[in-house]
DNA sequence: AAAATAACCGAAAACCTTTTCGGGTATGCT
DNA sequence: AGCATACCCGAAAAGGTTTTCGGTTATTTT
């Protein structure tokens, strides 16, 4: 019993097996699998039934090495651990999964010396192709090692504009929560941002300015940040009130920031949505959908993004380059913390 | 400009180059490279010269083919989306890119069907051994294809009693759970589960009763149980507290449930941990640090289990085989809902 | 009936690496 | 000097598949 089912003693059965029990040569058992033409029907038939008997499966392996591509691609993330990783994960797996490239899974935990590592590994299995996803969507710099295959950038971009990036559109997200706001009646404005030291909140903090600004608003107060977290929205909502108790709308630099405000106003007898409205950034959903009401939410579209880093994979795999940094739209998902004022 | 980088316009280098370049046969450039005795220090070091000037990497097809094992893995997870795959993909990853094995990522989507077509794939890329994760910790069937390698199943177990499987140990921490609330000196301990029709949860109620039982206590109350969300929580404290207002400890299903009962009492104005103390599992970090007062809870150790699931798949390719279902240990990992009564 | 054509099948090369085994050279020993 | 012994190196096979091309048989045309 060396293996723990099906085994039968036997070593997985070759196709020169099958050819054997079919009868024919594995030249035509080839033929007759891969759906060639110039084989009999009768004699295809003869050589399936062949390989079904032996529970035949193609070695990858051998197929690869002769075509010298290998049908597979390597999915690289900086951060496996952080939240953005696994929906871009998700789409991009979804996308190989339905074609007949399978995806090797490396995590670099943010560290060089592993990423080169893993690296060298997928080059040397010969994938075809490579997504890189990033922790932040700071831009990082390019595969050390000249990799010899397509590369693309999902999440945080490359420094290098003649890569080919994917990232969430920011800044869009951040005009885009404005101006949802501002539908609802809103007029009277607060943004709560997250860590300053992250392009992700600087840039929604540029969008929403812009659209205050195309809108002829002014912001309530200043934009404050602080760190992603419940704590700093308790806080700074607590600053907020007490500055600009006139405040009829907040919009948090992540649905954690926004728990924590609306925790805040919940405390100080603000109700949400019709003396203030809250709004968050990632619709992150065990937060969204635990808040109480439900909190309005912008959706960065991780998941299309990884679907789509893996289509430019492919194109690239095919030689229809593509450069530069590439946004995705994202999208608003309304729930209850958002409502037109009446 | 065939590829992004590095291209020269030349196919990647194979070892024949190399031992052209360093003038010797190929097996003495193969010898050489790995460190093979029987082949002169000068000689080896005029290969390693040349395979690093064509930045050579060998080709881990062919040499899959020859030694008939690939050494790759496959990680089939049933649902990449649920919370819980992600840490033991974690930990999986982790365990098996120390050694030289690559992880081929799988995602079933809770379809049998796609499931069935990953597998072939797998076996058909030739993996060295398959980890099967679950979405909940209720059995699920083996797979149905013979699969003519070791399988190891991570969070579920199969239902398979001869298989192999790795699972998280919930009776345990319903037990440590409550032996930690009887540790801070809680007698009128309730619980408030989640949803029924998981046996993680019914898992966890029992140890948590048996501890009980174990130290002579009641439970106050009747264990109710519901969904696993923070609105249930909400609830379910409200209906806790009208009938037995003299609770002092709170256990819950879930961290989740355990923000909606930290929100109850609040509003209530019970105080958490000197007035009831509140645990939770999972320790799901967003939900952990972002609690006021941040929150208890039994952390079920994923990764570990990951990491165990890697070790025992390397243990079974290895022909040391080991069946039946292991648990994993469980931590309390304490936070300031629970404190010693004074 | 002979020839031309179409349809089908098989031998062999190619992909790249590792390993085995035999041959060759220098060194040490008698 | 002659022989045995280490020590190195190279030729070749193996691993499983696909593809090309030449060959064989059956079918149609004249």
């Amino acid at each position: 019993m060396a293996r723990p089912s099906g085994s039968r003693g036997a070593r997985t059965a070759t196709l020169s097996d099958v050819a054997k029990l079919a009868g024919v040569s594995v030249a035509t058992a080839s033929k007759a699998l891969n759906g060639r033409n110039h084989v009999h029907a009768q004699t295809r038939a003869r050589v399936l039934d062949a390989a079904a008997q032996l529970s035949f499966s193609p070695n990858s392996l051998a197929r690869g090495l002769l075509a010298g591509r290998s049908g597979t691609v390597g999915l690289l993330t900086s951060d496996l651990v952080g939240r953005f990783s696994l929906p871009i994960l998700m789409g991009a797996e979804d996308a190989f999964g339905a074609g007949q490239v399978s995806v090797f899974l490396c995590d670099a935990r943010g560290d060089a010396i592993r990423e080169r590592h893993h690296v060298q590994a997928l080059v040397s299995r010969r994938v075809d192709g490579l997504i890189v996803v990033g922790s932040s969507t700071d831009p990082r710099p390019p595969l050390a090692d000249a990799v010899d295959v397509p590369v693309v950038y999902a999440y945080a971009p490359s420094e290098d504009p003649e890569d080919l990036s994917i990232v969430p559109d920011n800044v869009g997200a951040g005009r885009m929560a404005v101006e949802h706001l501002i539908a609802c009646g809103r007029t009277r404005i607060a943004h709560i941002s997250g860590d300053r030291d992250y392009s992700a909140a600087r840039d929604r903090v540029a969008g929403a300015t812009a659209a205050l600004d195309d809108a002829g608003l002014e912001p309530v107060g200043q934009v404050s940040y602080g760190t992603w977290s419940e704590g700093w929205g308790r806080a700074a909502a607590g600053i907020l009130l007490d500055r600009h108790p006139e405040v009829d709308a907040v919009l948090c630099g992540s649905d954690q920031v926004a728990r924590g405000v609306m925790d805040t106003l919940r405390e100080r007898g603000r109700t949400v949505p019709d003396d203030v409205a809250v709004m968050g950034f990632d619709n992150w959903e065990v937060l969204t959908t635990g808040a109480r009401p439900q909190l309005t939410s912008v959706d960065m579209n991780l998941e299309e993004l990884g679907r789509t880093a893996a289509r430019a994979l492919f194109d690239a795999i095919d030689d229809e380059h593509d450069r530069g940094v590439r946004t995705m739209r994202c999208r608003v998902v309304l729930r209850g913390s958002t409502a037109p004022l009446n």
